[in-house]
DNA sequence: AAATCACTATACCGTACGGTATATTGGGGT
DNA sequence: ACCCCAATATACCGTACGGTATAGTGATTT
């Protein structure tokens, strides 16, 4: 492992468990057995570390969201691929999503909220295209394309945040289980 | 409105715009026209402001939670109960209900999070001894006390957020509607 | 009138931060 | 052998932070 990912790791546990303003870039420097020059060889600056850990572990899943939203007439199973890559997202990098979870429900005016924005909407806009696109199959679902989406996502993140709680699978059955869930909302 | 109160008020506004940690406490100062003997005065620390003003927002909530959890063999009505204090008090200072939101997430091991930390204990443990009460009256809900605590809550959080996205009304019919969907949960 | 008290202003402290100027190392291409 | 360039180390910079020592001020108590 070479330095520029040792560096990334370290600041993948550092910045979930103290923040990105708690933790100083020498920390990260320290953790790694590394000094700043170096980091900033790597990095221009310490938002600039934030965006590459960012990249190198939404990319993937975002790729994956986009297949799983390509719509071809059949919603549910669009659903549940979502929600499928969803849950393996979360299970693949715990650590990330717990900082990626706290940088979204950050203060709306700081920086680690700013960092993350354009992922915020890399994530949406494929679950969003989608609904909108499934309402032209189906009239009852025509204006609420944003609301299905904000629900659908929030869902996800519900059952992920009580898998790691309760420390219990989180497994393609559960998937299905929030499919439920998530239509008896649409339909009720 | 004297000078404590002024400080309390800049203090939720910044914080909630810009995190714990990015707020500075010569900001405070400036927005509430205060000089920093002043603010340490009224308050120890940085910390301590944090502290004071969770304690002044949360306090009444707290209360009315409380009441709303005392059981009378009807479950139902304390959700009901539980959800309608909720909202009111996400309603009553939106402001207010974005910072707590914010370091509820924050990282474990932050110091937004250590300093909120006893006021989630102190929203659970009431709900939880309910769940745990009127599972002796029901057989099903044994030993679930706590995920229906983490999922009623959630719920409650979920609805606020989208109510202040979509910018609709937090009202009483909204949480029998977020009720029903509980149930629905539990007995499927 | 003297003393006391809560409160506030000026000016400052030590520290830690993000970031950098400069120099050195060492392997690859010519 | 030479140069180049990515990569790394030492040592430092200016700034902003949380917090405080000191010195009032002005109303209330005695």
């Amino acid at each position: 492992m070479n330095n520029r990912e040792i560096i990334l790791e370290s600041a993948l546990i550092l910045f979930a468990s103290f923040g990105y303003d708690a933790t100083g870039v020498q920390e990260i420097c320290d953790q790694s057995g590394v000094t700043k020059p170096t980091l900033y060889h790597y990095f221009r600056s310490k938002r600039g570390l934030m965006e590459a850990l960012l990249a190198e572990n939404y990319s993937p899943y975002i790729k994956r969201l986009k297949d799983a939203c390509e719509y071809k007439r059949d919603l549910p199973q669009n659903i549940v691929e979502i929600l499928r890559c969803t849950f393996r997202f979360a299970d693949s990098n715990l650590l990330f999503y717990k900082l990626q979870f706290s940088m979204r429900n950050a203060p709306a005016r700081g920086e680690a909220y700013d960092i993350i924005k354009p992922w915020i909407k890399a994530q949406h806009e494929p679950v969003f295209t989608l609904f909108s696109e499934a309402a032209k199959d189906n009239g009852n679902m025509r204006g609420r394309a944003q609301a299905y989406t904000t629900t659908l996502l929030g869902m996800a993140n519900a059952y992920i945040q009580q898998t790691v709680e309760e420390d219990t699978a989180l497994n393609d059955d559960l998937a299905y289980q929030a499919r439920q869930q998530f239509m008896y909302g649409i339909f009720s």
